[in-house]
RNA sequence: GCACUCGUAGCUCAGUGGAUAGAGCAAUCGCCUCCUAAGCGAUAGGUCGGAAGUUCAAGUCUUCUCGGGUGCGCCA
């Protein structure tokens, strides 16, 4: 295999001494305009060490190197170096590659040896899995599977929130207004039901809330009627949950949440007390972290009693001690930034160099139409719902536009859901949005939808072919949409690893798009069932890899990829 | 008040310091006797919130400023 960039940075390494190799292969990129060429390497860096204009300097380079196979044309043009590929060569190169590689196509070794944790979804007990959760977990799906696709060793978390004094306010709330049978029945609404109401009336009677820790810490001490009801939360909780990530098609290594830290913080309290760490303040304990730009710290509460960030800096330890990871990753909100940097610079201040491999990686907000999503005031969206509604629209499309599709159910699955997934990791994390039913639900440009019907009509003409010993003319795939799409499948590998680096998923899901589009208007503009064999075969062996290729990517951003519909 | 974050076309959003800022939706106009029209093409739409600075080069970096969001001790 040809890997371009490589050959680009090893041919200019021989004759620009005063960069690295690797300096010259980041410079390495590709231009916006494809009339500049496949490639380009600014020269602009070079004009202070050489003492010239970047143009003279690229304008010498290109004579120097001019001799190449691989490009058709290298060219100076207004400092850039613009290299322009040998079309037939490089589609030949492309296309076997992918051909050969399959499945495999875009990944690599990167991580070979390491081992990444990545906590995501982490959903409450005894809580909706509502619309507001839908991004941690599908980003920490997506980037589990990207991780290693590279070949990273992962360890798929979901700390599930199983503990707190929510739990007291649960056992209050059930016992006060609970029915066991009914719950049983349909448990999330009604578990909602309760404590929705519990909040109301401790507004009222504030005693509630005391009466609500009173249970926690009864819990923690190990009191059987609390345990027995926060099993039987957990374990209803824990049923609904899973129906839900079948359907999403999401997976984990470990459900180790709060609970199963609450015996190791009393170690990890002790050793900030050895290590001077902690003081008193108002009857509980904080970390001072005034000096390093951040508000205090709270380790314990005035009754002695654990707090998240206690739990987490228990959780990181346990993990390092257990797992020895390179890179320990959390996927949670940026309404909680504050609370990773505390308890990071906490980990540094113990004296673990590993704290630089703790990464907080956040996302905005997502609230309704209506306003701020809450499971408080019972404002909420259940994903489910959501999933089941775009499920039955997608049926009624099938049912309109292809009604005699074998498989209609799980094909209205595999989009339906497809499409809520997509959406979801089609825009950068950072972003809050309002969700809206109606985008969700529409199929067409930019959508998770469109990516998998170029995938079952890349599908369906392979299906159409007969068989064909015929050998690929590559020159063929030379006109502009051929040559578009395969320098859309050459940078595969480039996409998933900046999607690694950056940890963003959508850079992958804007790919499959851009793919896409490529093949959807290299599939108008050519006629792939044709008469002659090696035309044909030199077209079908571009769409057999852009098959292989949408896959591949539906399948980073958790998509499936039907082959019809 | 302090900290963080977002601000790009009517709407939703892309845009690893590099060349003429791009898509989708919505609008207008086209394309199914032809491999799936959930598709393709064309037109129109921009002082990249504002100001100053750094740089050969700024939507991208820095400072200030305006607007939205989030967070700031006994919830998680």
């Amino acid at each position: 295999m040809i890997n371009y960039k490589v050959e680009i940075a090893k041919i200019l390494a021989d004759k620009i001494e005063s960069m690295t190799y690797d300096e010259i292969l980041n410079l390495v990129e590709h231009p916006k305009n494809t009339e500049m060429g496949d490639y380009a390497f600014p020269c602009f860096k070079l004009a202070k060490t050489y003492r010239k204009a970047p143009n003279v300097i690229a304008e010498e380079l290109s004579l120097e190197i001019q001799d190449d196979t691989l490009f058709d044309n290298i060219e100076a043009v207004a400092g850039f170096l613009n290299f322009t590929v040998n079309a037939e060569n490089f589609a030949q190169n492309i296309i076997e590659e992918i051909l050969d590689k399959k499945e495999k196509y875009g990944s690599s070794e990167l991580g070979k040896g390491k081992k990444t944790i990545i906590e995501y979804s982490s959903v409450n007990i005894a809580k909706p899995f509502h619309m507001g959760h839908i991004r941690s977990t599908m980003i920490g799906e997506s980037l589990h599977r990207i991780y290693k696709f590279l070949g990273y060793d992962t360890v798929a978390i979901n700390h599930l929130g199983d503990y707190g004094t929510q739990f007291g306010k649960l056992i209050v709330a059930y016992k006060l207004w609970g029915n066991k049978e009914v719950i049983e029945a349909d448990p999330i609404p009604e578990l909602l039901k309760i404590y929705v109401q519990f909040h109301q009336a401790a507004e009222e009677n504030p005693a509630l809330e005391d009466e609500a820790r009173n249970w926690f810490t009864k819990l923690e001490n190990g009191d059987a009627e609390a345990i027995e009801l926060w099993t039987l939360f957990k374990d209803m909780s824990l049923k609904v949950f899973n129906r839900v990530y079948e359907k999403l098609g999401v997976t984990f290594d470990s459900y180790a949440g709060e609970s199963f830290y609450s015996d190791k913080m009393p170690e990890i309290v002790q050793m900030l007390r050895e290590k001077k760490l902690v003081q008193k303040s108002e009857g509980a304990e904080i970390v001072d972290l005034e000096p390093h730009g951040l508000t205090p710290a709270l380790i314990t509460k005035k009754d002695g009693s654990s707090l998240y960030l206690t739990r987490d800096l228990a959780a990181a330890k346990y993990r390092k001690d257990t797992y020895n990871f390179d890179k320990n990753i959390y996927v949670v909100g940026s309404a909680q930034k504050l609370h990773f940097q505390q308890w990071i610079k906490i980990v540094e201040l113990m004296g673990y160099d590993w704290y630089k491999d703790c990464i907080h990686v956040d996302f905005g907000m997502v609230s309704l139409e209506e306003g701020a999503l809450s499971t408080r005031k019972g404002n909420v969206v259940f994903l489910e719902d959501v999933l089941d509604k775009a499920v039955e629209q997608t049926l009624e499309i099938i049912n309109e536009k292809n009604p005699n599709l074998p498989d209609k159910a799980l094909v209205a699955k595999q989009i339906g859901i497809g499409a809520v997934i997509f959406q979801e990791l089609y825009t950068s994390r950072t972003k809050d949005y309002a969700f809206s039913l109606e985008k969700t639900l529409s199929f067409e440009g930019e959508t998770g939808p469109y990516v998998q019907y170029t995938h079952a009509r890349a599908c369906s003409v392979l299906k159409k072919v007969d068989v064909n010993e015929s050998h690929p003319v590559y020159a063929v795939l030379t006109d502009e949409a051929s040559k578009d799409v395969i320098r859309t499948l050459s940078k595969f590998n480039e996409i998933v690893t900046l999607a690694h680096k950056n940890y963003e998923p959508h850079t992958v899901a804007r790919y499959a798009v851009e793919l896409a589009q490529g093949f959807n208007r290299f599939y108008h503009d050519n006629a792939i069932l044709v008469e002659n064999a090696s035309i044909q075969a030199a077209r079908v062996s571009l769409v057999k890899a852009v098959k292989i290729v949408l896959e591949n990517a539906l399948h980073l951003v958790c998509l499936e990829a039907p082959e019809q519909m």
